[in-house]
DNA sequence: TAACTTTGACCTTGACTGACTTTCACCTTT
DNA sequence: AAAGGTGAAAGTCAGTCAAGGTCAAAGTTA
């Protein structure tokens, strides 16, 4: 395995453990240097494994002195209250961003494990054969489903 | 007898049994050209003989740095009757008999009261908003998925 | 003939690239 | 000072490449 993106992922995340706020600034082009890619495969790793759904903030600057900066949500802010966590669902949502929320919850101890494995299992595309976007509809309605019966504790 | 598919089966199992945790991963593009083969007959190779059934579990990731994992399951007492458990669900499934067969797995204590729960809102019609027979089909596909889901926690 | 095997055309996903664009700090020029 | 130029960043996005997936038709075998 292991791909550049994967390896330019785990950096970051080393980067981000090891500070102390929990929030790293990098230079693109200096790290794409260092990981000999293009500076756009930056954008890409940002775009598909720092995501807010993933419990990520990315900021950044253009021009002279440029920079990204990559914050963790810390601890309070992030998944606390239910209608946070529906919000993020939506009424559609691709299997991307279900996926990291997930993964997110299982972070956040939400969710045990095997019930994350059960719920990715369930949102996975190959389970749901249906085409777009009714795919991610029903993603959603599942999704959600799955969310309010573990955190609503509805008539218990 | 010998045909390729014989071939690569036995292959695979011998990697198999030859490696520590009774996983592996390969390249199906790799595979099918060391056996000279389209790479689609990998597919059917797993399809017909790495199943769950079999005790097998197999995940894949496409694009660049994509592979097929192969893992063999320690067959049990537990994974035995959750895959009796996939028999009875079959290719489709009402929501009533998806209940019962949840139940069943509670009192078995297969899956804790939450795992339950959410198990149980998944299959609900209200959340699966389709047409039958399309409702059935999709609800039998995700109680499978659930359940398969089950069997891989002690190899990872 | 029924079941199994093999094949290939077409599809979906994920990683990566590069040309082009936008933004910003810092100069000049007037 | 205000306006405008310059180079140094980062951003965008459509396209290409690299995998694996699907399905039905054709071929083979018992």
């Amino acid at each position: 395995m292991s791909n550049i993106s994967d390896l330019i992922e785990r950096y970051l995340k080393e980067l981000l453990a090891a500070s102390a706020r929990g929030m790293i600034e990098i230079r693109r082009n200096e790290l794409a240097e260092q990981f000999n890619c293009v500076p756009s495969q930056i954008n890409y790793v940002l775009a598909t494994r720092f995501t807010v759904e993933h419990g990520f903030l990315v900021e950044s600057r253009r021009g002279g002195g440029g920079y990204v900066r990559i914050m963790q949500l810390p601890r309070d802010q992030r998944l606390d209250s239910l209608s946070q966590l529906l919000n993020l669902v939506g009424r559609e949502i691709s299997q991307r961003r279900a996926q990291a929320i997930i993964e997110r919850m299982r972070e956040e101890k939400l969710i045990t494990d095997r019930e994350s494995r059960m719920m990715q299992a369930v949102i996975d595309r190959e389970v749901l054969r249906l085409g777009l976007p009714a795919r991610d509809q029903l993603r959603a309605m599942i999704l959600r489903a799955m969310i309010i019966s573990l955190l609503g504790q509805k008539g218990e």
